[in-house]
DNA sequence: CACGCTATATATAAGGA
DNA sequence: TTCCTTATATATAGCGT
């Protein structure tokens, strides 16, 4: 859709590669933000350039939430992955069907989605090869989403502790002040104490 | 880009708005693929339909590492700060609370989805190939171990937050009986931020 | 729902600023 | 990089199957 038909294939003109990537990369952020919008969806959408840098966007829900939901269907399909392996080699499409049956109530009570199940017939087609280095590659994503995830509790946590700690000192030391500055700060239209302890 | 100009709104017909969103979807992945060919860059998009169908793609990379990427880039400031800020802006108990309940839904349907991998482990473990199978229960146990270190966090981190949210109440409780005293000399002027805090 | 068929609305390739 | 402009290539709205 320009003056000339591209083909789609890497363009090999450095700067031209450069210009449509912005342009294009435009592009696709703002048909995101349309199908969201026109069709009450979520769209996320994650680009990496070439020379690594990031770009992202959002719309409908928050970029955190979509990507969580992506994720538990990741897991879904780990936990698909992994029946079907351990069923490959010694069950038969019966028995494997009947499974899947028993399966159906607990997936629903817990957090499996049905789809993942009822497709693990196709699943089980699958060579057994792919199945296996598949699962290994969900569980090490997944040992390394909680890994980080961790890094990152514990990084709130250390938050939350300092602002405690200032807030006893404020409150050991400050008791007298307070009262004092209490209707200063209200008469001034300064927000609450809460600012000063959080810095 | 059709018979007639579409404004971007949400599309009123239900069966019209299903028959975009399909188009548009497609349109949009294959837009993400071109540029992803052409730029030779990495693309992943997901997009959650209204009923919560997950539709998601990527070229390039795959998912995995690009959203890894991503999280790379945004988990710690992004949801870290997320908090913080919020804490800092303010912090009203109700906004608290929601956050660290999303947070232990969060846990919660994770140790499901755990438990049923655990258990369906233990239910299919016809003898399997036995190499295979403690690869397996070991990677099982690190993600295990990780999920009860998370879970400890959080607990940890609400603690904290409780104590905090607690400290501020008593705070303004005590600021509000001087503020009764005196009230008619800034009742006007108060700060709206501060009356959920009041709850 | 997915597909096929137009008529149109849009996106975007080139080229220059 | 972003912004324009213009000529074209594409996407897609509306309507049937």
């Amino acid at each position: 859709m320009g003056r000339r038909k591209v083909e789609i294939k890497r363009i090999e003109n450095k700067s031209s590669r450069q210009v449509t990537f912005c342009k294009r990369r435009n592009g696709l952020m703002e048909k995101a933000r349309q199908l969201s919008v026109l069709c009450e969806s979520s769209v996320a959408t994650v680009i990496v350039s070439a020379t690594g840098k990031l770009y992202s966007s959002s719309s409908g829900e928050s970029m955190a939430k979509i990507l969580k939901r992506y994720e538990m269907q990741h897991n879904d399909e780990l936990q698909t992955l992994d029946i079907a392996e351990k069923t490959e080699n010694h069950l038969s499409h019966e028995e494997l069907l009947e499974i899947i049956q028993c399966k159906l109530e607990e997936a629903k009570s817990n957090n499996i989605s049905i789809e993942a199940l009822i497709s693990l017939e196709e699943q089980f087609k699958t060579a057994l090869d792919v199945t296996r280095a598949r699962k290994t590659e969900l569980m090490m994503d997944l040992v390394k989403s909680l890994e980080e995830k961790e890094k990152l509790l514990k990084e709130q946590n250390q938050v939350l502790a300092d602002q405690l700690t200032k807030m006893v000192k404020k409150r050991l030391l400050g008791r007298e002040d307070e009262r004092v500055m209490s209707l200063e700060n209200y008469a001034g239209n300064i927000p609450p104490e809460t600012l000063p302890l959080l810095k």
